[in-house]
Parts: C-alpha cells; sequence; structure tokens
DNA sequence: CATATTTCAGCGTTACTGAAATGT
DNA sequence: CACATTTCAGTAGCGCTGAAATAT
C-alpha cells in the first residue's frame, strides 16, 4: 500500500500512523527472525528466562504477554531446538520449570543481534535525536518506562 | 499485561514499544468504532469516498490499503447501512462505481467525531507538543507526510 | 472446596492467496 | 491475447476462550 495517497483524515491520525508504522515494524522484525530461523516470541521468551532465571510457564506468558495456550506450543519449539529445558517444579508440582540451556544463551545472544538489526532497519528514517524521543514517547504510550527511567539502585 | 514487568531488553526495544502503543491504540479506536455500530475499515472508506468522489472496489482498496477481497464485504456491509451507492461503471464495465449517500456523509463526520475521540484517549499521557513530536516521527516512520507537509499550493 | 497450572480443541479477526467469471 | 476487476473459498498468524486433567 503506499500510504501517501491514503486519505487526508487517515494521515493526520495519530492512531492510524502508529499502526501504520507498527505493521512496517513488524514485517521488517518478522521476516529477520524468519531468516534467522526463529521468532519474536521465542526471542522474548529467551530474553525473559535470561533475565529472570527459571520460570513457569504461566510467568513466561505474563512476563512476555503471551496467552497460556500459546506459551504451551512456543515452549515445545524452544524444547525442541534445545534452547531451554522443562521439569517439574519441585516446590509447586502444578508448574513446569522452564530455563535455559548453555545453547539457549547462545542463541539468545544471535537473536538479539538480529533484532538490535531489524531496529536499525525500521528506524532508518530517524536520526539519533529523533529516535531517542520517539522511544520517550513510546513508552509513554505503552505505559512502559524505559529500562534507564526505573529508579536508581538503593 | 503488565508492559512493565516485560524483559528489559524488550522494553528497550523500539519495534517492541511501538507493537505495544499501536495494540492499546487500536483496541481503544475498534472499541469506540464498535460502540458506534461501525469499523475502522469503514471509517477508511467513506473518508476516501468524500475525498476523491466515487471509486471503484479496486481503487478504494488500494487508497486504504484494504485486500480486494475484503472490500467486497466491506462495500455490502455499506451498501446495507445505506451510506454509499454502488453501479457498474459506464466507463469500465468490470467496475463497480462506489459512491457516497447523503447519509454516508453524514455517517462519515459522527464516525470522525468518535475516531477523534479515541484520539485524544490515546494521546492523553502526551502534552500538545508531545503529540506534535510523535506525530511528525511516526509520519517519517510509516512514509506517509502529514497533510501540512505536502508541497506548498504553487 | 476454591484456586492455579498445563494442555488441547476451537473461535474471531485480519490480511492474504488462488481461482473463476466478467470485461477491456 | 494479456490484463484488470469483482467475488468467493480457503489459508495463516495472532490472540483469545472453554474445558479437562492435575495439583495446591
Amino acid at each position: 500500500m503506499d500510504v501517501s495517497t491514503a486519505p487526508a483524515r487517515l494521515r493526520a491520525l495519530p492512531t492510524w500512523l502508529l499502526n501504520q508504522a507498527a505493521r512496517r515494524a513488524s514485517g521488517v522484525v518478522a521476516e529477520r527472525m524468519r531468516a534467522a530461523g526463529s521468532h519474536r516470541s521465542h526471542y522474548a521468551m529467551l530474553a525473559a528466562l535470561d533475565e529472570r532465571g527459571a520460570l513457569s510457564q504461566a510467568d513466561l506468558g505474563r512476563l512476555v504477554g503471551l496467552d497460556r495456550s500459546d506459551v504451551a506450543g512456543a515452549v515445545a519449539d524452544l524444547l525442541a531446538a534445545g534452547v531451554v529445558d522443562r521439569r517439574p517444579d519441585p516446590d509447586d508440582r502444578r508448574r513446569n520449570s522452564v530455563a535455559l540451556t548453555p545453547a539457549g544463551r547462545r542463541r539468545l545472544a544471535e537473536l538479539h543481534n538480529v533484532v538490535l538489526a531489524a531496529q536499525d532497519d525500521v528506524l532508518a528514517p530517524l536520526d539519533p535525536d529523533d529516535r531517542a524521543q520517539l522511544l520517550r514517547l513510546l513508552a509513554r504510550l505503552a505505559g512502559a518506562p524505559l529500562p534507564d527511567d526505573e529508579p536508581a539502585h538503593p
């Protein structure tokens, strides 16, 4: 679609522009992840496990915003790829405790580079100041404080 | 989902924030449109018809970024609502010429107000300067020059 | 008993593909 | 003939619901 021929009413609409930009960005990221044999949700889950250690599938889903049903399938993929381990949680045997393997840590580093390259692709039209501005504004809209905005260490 | 508990790697990612913000925005707009008995694509099509006059379904789809197959169904909805007319184009009888009815013009004005209210909802966390900045940055990312950025009248 | 986790089958929406019928 | 338009059936991805089995 040629966005510049869209109705002027739409082109002036923040929510419409947001959707267009997000659509483009998702396409770029999805395409690069696919080329790397992976998926956005895989990267998100690996990052969560790296930052928090072993997690139940329910917690994993809550942290990355995936539905419980979709986590099951995604974890199966990650198991098949050998990037996570799964075993019953001894403290609560309803739970599957999922944890990164050493191969998972390496895979996360690879995928992180893929994702960073995609960011550069998407943000190509913006200079560094504009990128910082955008990040700040989007964080406010998304209700997600940027990692650097968090309370200083006590 | 609580975005502020997402992995730091995700929260620092422009494309991730873009998706979160777009998801929220889409939810607000979709919900308001649904409450008004309509749909984003309906608004987009009515706006295109208002700005360009009668259009074929193929052109309509191209202008608003809807697939040919989906335009057929959407036009059927608009016909049933009495907001557009459809007749064979005398210049090219492969085409359906779709045009706004007077009721369609009134409906567009109503939906425009609904959409504007949704913008205010979504942009509530931002002051006017930030909103203008965001609009500018998103337009660049989306590849859509803002209506006001167009070449001056000669 | 009420609650939480995992898993599976299925649904609604969105965007798309493929093919057929019609016409230029 | 090559190409464009309309239409329909079907598909894939995503996010979700409902229910069952398991355990707290």
